[in-house]
DNA sequence: ACTTGAATAGTCAATATTGACTATTCAAGT
DNA sequence: ACTTGAATAGTCAATATTGACTATTCAAGT
C-alpha cells in the first residue's frame, strides 16, 4: 500500500506522467523504495482503472502523447487514508541483509573480519553519498535525515561486530 | 537471492521439509524477513530443479508423505558463494514506511503529533518484544541483537521527530 | 548532413510472491 | 466415542514485480 501512497502523494502535489514519477521516485526518494519503472505503470494503471486516478493524454509537440495522470476526488480520499494509516502504525523493516550473520559461524574469524570490512567500506560510502544530499525544504528532508540516522546507527553496529570479531580472534 | 541462502544455509545445518522451513523462519528469523509459506515452497522447488537440492520423500506413521530436502554438493558450492556475497556488500534497507513521513505535511501539527505518537507506542512494543527473545548460541543471535540496535535506533529517531514537532507546535 | 549515445516514454512476457483454499492429524474437552 | 480447533503439510490461481525490449527525441561531436 506505501508504494500506492507514494504515487497518490506525488500526483496530488503536481500531475504527472509516469515516467516522470519514476525518475522523481528513482532520485529523491531513493532511500524508502526501489520501485521500477513497470511496477509505477501498473500501479497507475490499476488505480486508473479502481477510479483513483484520472488520464489525459497531452501531445507536445512532435513527442508521442504521454499519459498523464491527476487525482481524482475518491484519490484524495484514499490518500488521506492511507496516510494516516501509515503515520500511525509501525511496520517491522526487514534486515534481509543479516541472512548472511546468522551464518557468520560457518567460516573463519579472519575471514569474516574481512568481508564484513569490505561491507563496512561500502557502507561508510553509502553514508558519505547521503550526508552530501541537500534536503529539500518540505517534509521530503525527514525522510533524508531518518535515512543519514539509520545509515549511523548501521556503521554502529558493524563496527561493534568487527570490533568483536577481532577481539575473540586475537584472544584465540 | 537472499531467500535462496538463507533457506540453503538452514538445510545445510539440517535437513528438512517446506513446512519445518517455514516455521522455523517464522518463529526465529522473523526480523530478517516474511516469506511466505509458498514463496518457500516455490524456491525449494525451484532449487531442486536446478539441482541445488536434492528431495526425498519420507512417510512417519500413517501420516501424509512429506518431501524432505538436503543440499547436494552444488548446493553447498552456491551456498558458500551466495554468503560470501552477501557478507562482503552493504545493500540498501529500504525505509518504506518513511513514505508518510513525505507528506506530514499535509496534515495539522497537532494531528501528526497524535499519529505518530500511536506509532512510536507500536513501535516501543516491539522493542520490549524483541528483547525479551532469549538468543541462542550460534550466531543466530547476532540477528537478534542487529535487531533491538535497530529497533532502538528507530525509538530514538521517532521521539526526535515528535519532540521536534511539538516545539514547533508549542511556539505558533 | 550524419552518427552516436544518453534521455525520454513506455510495453510485455517472464518471474516472484501471495492469499485463500484443501486435507489430514492430534490433543483437549465433553 | 465425538466434536472442535489448532497444528501440520502442502497446492494453486491470482497478483505484484521485474528485466529486457522497443521506439522516439535530442544534443554533441565530426
Amino acid at each position: 500500500m506505501n508504494r500506492e501512497l507514494l504515487l497518490l502523494g506525488l500526483l496530488r502535489q503536481q500531475e504527472m506522467h509516469g515516467y516522470e514519477l519514476h525518475e522523481f521516485i528513482n532520485s529523491k526518494l531513493s532511500s524508502c523504495t526501489d520501485m521500477k519503472k513497470s511496477t509505477a505503470y501498473y500501479l497507475l494503471n490499476k488505480m486508473e482503472e479502481t477510479g483513483l486516478l484520472s488520464v489525459e493524454i497531452i501531445q507536445e509537440g512532435n513527442r508521442p502523447p504521454r499519459q498523464v495522470y491527476q487525482l481524482t476526488p475518491a484519490g484524495e480520499v484514499e490518500f488521506q487514508r492511507l496516510l494516516r494509516e501509515n503515520l500511525s502504525h509501525y511496520n517491522q523493516t526487514y534486515l534481509a541483509d543479516d541472512i548472511g550473520l546468522a551464518f557468520l559461524d560457518t567460516l573463519e574469524a579472519q575471514e569474516a573480519i574481512d568481508l564484513l570490512s569490505q561491507r563496512r567500506a561500502e557502507l561508510q560510502d553509502a553514508l558519505e553519498t547521503a550526508i552530501n544530499i541537500k534536503p529539500r525544504k518540505n517534509s521530503l528532508h525527514l525522510v533524508f535525515e531518518h535515512f543519514v540516522h539509520h545509515l549511523k546507527s548501521e556503521l554502529n553496529w558493524i563496527n561493534t561486530i568487527i570490533e568483536r570479531l577481532s577481539k575473540a580472534n586475537s584472544e584465540q
